[in-house]
DNA sequence: GTCTATAACGAGATAGAC
DNA sequence: GTCTATCTCGTTATAGAC
């Protein structure tokens, strides 16, 4: 059994091959980055990271478990709020504001494009994000359709799939920019949509 | 100078090229096709593909150049028709359905998910395609709301970027799941938001 | 216009020492 | 855990014959 410290060394050198891995995967694509330079931001060498990850495809789907991980605990962070469903969906948009910031792309967006290049592990770990998505948002959707704060034409189910495909599609333009106030402005206009002047307030 | 069966084999050699590596891009990514993949499926060696175009960089710029042409010519079509404005966004996400079947996304789509790895040329082009695109749509809005057959809030020009991201965003995520229902449903959402029930037949 | 041949490099991966 | 060394293959690109 390895001690705390080796623990600890080797928990870090995982970890932190991950996050740089993420953030070239989502600047560059899966196909646009390699062990090579991972290994070089972290001055390690590729047969160190071989030893974390046994190859390329895993690497892949460590990083997807890791942010599906990450985005369902922000989702349910935003849902312990107990906000109303208007505020939900801006919530919602933020967290894909957030990941624009550095010129990143969705994790998930981004593979999407890539989808029929892609190792099969992965391919089957980007439908789940989106279909993870698409419930909660559905859950909110109908909430808010309930509640009244919400008005909109069309099934719950097709509705949250608009604004995942909105959201997504406004960062993938917006990124070609370098300007995230595009994407905000695109947001804000999908979700006002749902969202009327006097919906709210009025009877 | 060449005579015409030099010039048309020429001609025909250069385009099968571009048919080959468009639907390459389209479906694999400019990072996810090699000369070697055109080549072999053209039955040509990669020696004569540079003889066409010199390198993959100018062979990407005249796939954008293709692309951008046929789009505007598309969109100069519709105008032709003399079709309302709900009509023309009908129509207008028509040519992004047509584009998906194939598995295909957007040339331009998938380049914006690549372009911090493009070269430069290809860059200018993508936006420039997304500039065009915003330029028709936002004619077309702007037509529309005058003559009361679309209802909308915010700016023109942001609305417009909202429709091309809205309708890029959903072709991504269609793809993933090689149903373009998908597309569709979240496309008729998307403009339905703009052309709503009763806004060309009430007062 | 198309070919063969090859250069020059980078990517993904493994063996085995330390 | 990390290293050096090496392998194999794919990719872009060029030279020069036909």
């Amino acid at each position: 059994m390895p001690n705390a410290s080796t623990a600890r060394t080797d928990e870090s050198t995982r970890s932190r091959i991950l996050d740089v891995a993420e953030r070239l995967v989502q600047v560059r694509g899966f196909n646009g980055f390699s062990y090579a330079d991972v290994a070089a931001e972290l001055e390690l060498t590729k047969a160190s990271l071989h030893y974390h990850f046994r190859g390329k495809a895993e690497l892949g789907e460590a990083l997807m478990a890791r942010y599906s991980e990450r985005f369902a605990a922000a989702l349910a962070a935003i849902d312990e709020k107990v906000l109303d469903a208007p505020a939900k969906l801006d919530a919602y948009a933020g967290l894909y504001a957030d990941v624009l910031r550095g010129r990143r792309m969705c994790l998930c967006g981004m593979l999407a494009a890539e989808y029929h290049t892609l190792p099969e592990g992965l391919r089957g770990a980007v439908t789940r994000f989106f279909d993870a998505n698409e419930a909660w948002l559905a859950k909110v959707l109908a909430e808010g359709r309930h509640s009244g704060s919400l008005r909109f034409d069309g099934e719950v189910r097709e509705t949250a799939r608009s604004i995942v495909g909105g959201l997504e599609g406004a960062m993938l333009v917006a990124r070609s920019y370098d300007d995230p106030e595009r994407f905000r402005s695109a947001a804000a206009l999908l979700l006002a949509s749902f969202t009327r002047p006097g919906t709210q307030a009025a009877a």
